[in-house]
RNA sequence: GGCGAGGUAGCUCAGUUGGUUAGAGCACAGGAUUCAUAACCCUGAGGUCCCGGGUUCAAAUCCCGGUCUCGCUACCA
């Protein structure tokens, strides 16, 4: 393969909303930050960029639910997130911010380059509207009962207690979060991206070019995408933040956050070249520029479809590669930050990192263990028990200590020197360990080129053991005891110490993009310049020379001890309970005012007996009930309502069996208009109740009475 | 329901285009050793490759059916 001009690195944005957890680690900046050290070492041009994707309507909710601002809020997260990232070593060579007026300018010159070549399309929509606000409602501005799981909090957007996500329309009875009052429709007009028109681009590039040197999830996930059909995708939204929409009819409109995003990572390299007095164009435009894109699972769809658009309908390069990861859960459940069952970076960094006995090493131990579980090609599960074993069976019994044993050796065998080599002692072991080391090298460079980390990162600690081996066979220590005997004795140990002290070198030169740390304390120890760490000299046995004097053995890491790992499992479990507690008070607690808080369904608007006249209540026998095929969620009853039976479906699958259901009697709303669902009509609608555990209850007289009695 | 990805040792995972006895690390058991952070080194035990069929001289691998987990998506008046 050919080696590319230059290389532009992204990782993906994270959204400066509050704090980032290690999985999110794991999923993206740190198989990046790999890559990038590695492609570093091996002297390439590569930028590495990243930044703050701070627009989006979450942020604007989030702060008017803290009563503060949305700028005070990615003025908050936006550096400790960037310092958090310091802390762990992920070198960005820029970690930029959307807000940047450098970004607008960027994200609008896009648009308008796109808007003026007919690239994108408009079209008027009936979308939600605030009457008393003024206002069009983002999808995040309205709350109703989550049509999946009953939580009668879900946005319009997402459902936070079930995780689905949503479109405003699925919400059950919807309500603006800025006036309690139901919205209402409103006609406005939008920038559209019509993806639809470049099917045949996607499939050529996605399904036929990529097939193979890309994973099976991204491929698939994208075939999945493409097979569906495509269908133009709104750019543009109501709202007022965000990047302005640049062009005529605009006003009050802003670009879409998932469009404006991505453009994030070109405005991010340009500052970076403004910064660095560089020219950031070929970057984006030469061909022969590698651009990889390292995200989780869950932007798939931004990165190998839509962003992919909007950069060859621009006139850039588009991606070589996107090695998604899949997600890490955490000691058998999902990582979630608003259930508390998570680890925020921040809080590893306070607890491991700024301790006492922690330091940088304890940043090293938590990129080795995420390295060593990435997942890579499927989800994966980090455990503290996990993660003390990988630290202490690792990279203290079989890594840092081959470093230790040598050091100590080196001082009392060889006077603290580098020493010579005997050639006429050299022997087939002393062979086998230069060969293995540039085996080991190739062997790592190839896996790196192929995104494979954790197999990589194995291959170091593999050759570290195979210096444990070698030590083990040489025995030095014994050799040392026969000194006045064997006039060979100091030649041999001379020999093994000088293949250790090589291999030491080469450990450090393998292990760098893996842990930056870890490799400048090992040039310390070796009183080396950083430069020794370059790829090319892996594979060398010259690197120390001989009679140089080296520093006294020091510890790379200490132990993870079990108290500590109990501590940690104890809080994660407390942590949980407690938002789990506050949620569930807030959950019930009637005292408590609007519908944020309580968990019950604001009060509709008033209504006049008018209105109420219109429903007809009838009280109805269910007589035969099945599953509807292809549906997991609808029963199709048979309802006896005196005068007909009539075929009425209900999203109730999930909660109840059809033949436990046969013979009750339930309140159905007789005179509503039919409509169709999965081919079948519906006449009609069985009132249900529901707790605040989203269980359903069948609304019934309380004795049996005649099917069809009126209710009123 | 549709689509995608997974299911391999107690745990975490490899297994290239079908090809000897299915591998590694951790954990476990035994042994050896003492330079080293109770570390290292050697040996061993441990598998119905999710289930059932099929193709083949030969299947973890290919085909069909089923099942479980995760993700996307549809259904919810």
């Amino acid at each position: 393969m050919k080696t590319p001009k230059r290389y532009l690195i992204t990782a993906a944005l994270p959204y400066a909303n509050g704090l980032k957890h290690i999985g999110h680690l794991a999923g993206a900046y740190l198989p990046a930050d790999i890559y990038v050290r590695y492609l570093k070492a091996q002297k390439r041009d590569v930028v590495f960029v990243c930044g703050s994707d701070e627009h989006g309507t979450a942020i604007p909710i989030q702060a008017t639910k803290e009563g503060t601002t949305a700028q005070a809020i990615i003025d908050k997260y936006h550096p400790i997130i960037e310092q958090n990232f310091k802390d762990l070593g992920i070198a960005f060579d820029i970690y930029h911010r959307t807000s940047d007026p450098l970004h607008h300018e960027t994200a609008s010159e896009f648009f308008k380059d796109l808007e003026s070549r007919g690239d994108l399309e408009t079209k008027t929509t009936e979308q939600y509207f605030d009457a008393q606000a003024n206002t069009f409602l983002a999808d995040r501005y309205i709350k109703g009962t989550c049509p999946n799981c009953g939580h009668n909090e879900a946005y319009g957007d997402q459902c936070e207690k079930c995780g689905k996500s949503l479109s405003p329309e699925e919400l059950i009875n919807p309500v603006s979060t800025l006036s309690g009052n139901a919205p209402i429709k409103k006609e406005t007009t939008h920038w559209y991206l019509p993806l639809n028109r470049h099917e045949d681009f996607l499939r050529k590039w996605l399904l036929e070019e990529h097939v193979n040197d890309w994973r099976p999830a991204v491929v698939g996930q994208c075939k999945s995408w493409i097979e569906g059909g495509l269908q133009p995708r709104a750019v543009t939204r109501d709202l007022d933040w965000g990047v302005k929409v640049p062009v005529a009819g605009g006003d009050g409109k802003v670009l879409y956050v998932w469009f404006d995003a991505p453009i994030g990572y070109i405005s991010a390299t340009k500052q970076w070249a403004i910064n660095n007095d560089k020219d950031w164009k070929p970057y984006w435009n030469d061909p022969e520029t590698k651009l990889v894109h390292f995200i989780g699972k869950d932007n798939i769809v931004f990165h190998c479809i839509i962003f992919p658009v909007m950069l060859k309908l621009h006139g850039n390069i588009l991606p070589e590669n996107v090695p998604a990861n899949e997600f890490m859960n955490l000691e058998g459940d999902k990582m979630s930050t608003s259930r508390g069952w998570s680890i925020e970076m921040d809080d590893y960094i306070n607890k491991w990192i700024k301790k006492e006995n922690g330091g940088e090493a304890l940043a090293d131990c938590l990129r080795f263990y995420l390295n060593s579980i990435a997942p890579e090609s499927k989800d994966s599960e980090f455990t503290w028990k996990g993660f003390q074993d990988a630290v202490n069976g690792e990279l203290v019994s079989i890594f840092a200590n081959f470093v230790n044993r040598t050091w100590v050796l080196m001082h009392k065998l060889c006077n603290g020197k580098v020493p010579k080599i005997h050639i006429e002692y050299l022997d087939d072991e002393d062979n086998a360990l230069l060969l293995a080391v540039k085996e080991t090298k190739e062997k790592i460079t190839a896996l790196l080129e192929q995104y494979k980390f954790r197999d990589a990162q194995f291959e170091v600690i593999n050759l570290a053991r195979l210096g444990n081996q070698y030590m083990q066979k040489k025995e030095p220590w014994i050799l040392a005891k026969n000194l006045d005997t064997d006039p060979t004795a100091q030649a041999k140990i001379d020999n093994c110490m000088h293949g250790c002290l090589q291999l030491t070198a080469n450990l450090a030169i393998l292990i760098n993009p893996f842990l930056p740390f870890t490799a400048k304390k090992m040039c310390h120890l070796m009183k080396v310049v950083d430069r020794m760490l370059e790829w090319e000299n892996a594979g060398n046995f010259n690197l120390l020379k001989v009679g140089y004097t080296l520093r006294p053995p020091e510890l790379l890491f200490r132990k993870i001890e079990d108290e500590e790992i109990a501590a940690e499992l104890a809080q994660l479990k407390a942590n949980a309970d407690a938002k789990k507690t506050k949620m569930e008070t807030t959950n019930t607690n009637p005292a408590a005012e609007g519908a944020e808080t309580t968990g019950v369904a604001a009060l509709k608007p008033e209504i006049v007996f008018d209105d109420f006249g219109k429903i007809d209540l009838r009280v109805g026998t269910i007589v035969e009930a099945k599953k509807v095929e292809k549906a997991d969620k609808l029963l199709e009853l048979l309802v006896d309502l005196g005068f007909e039976k009539r075929t009425i479906l209900s999203g109730i699958a999930m909660h109840f069996n059809p033949e436990d259901i046969v013979g009750k009697q339930v309140t159905i709303v007789a005179n509503l208009a039919p409509r169709k669902m999965r081919g079948i009509e519906s006449k009609g609608m069985i009132l249900m109740a529901e707790d605040a555990q989203g269980k359903l209850y069948f609304v019934s007289p309380s004795e049996a009475i005649a099917a069809g009695s009126s209710i009123a």
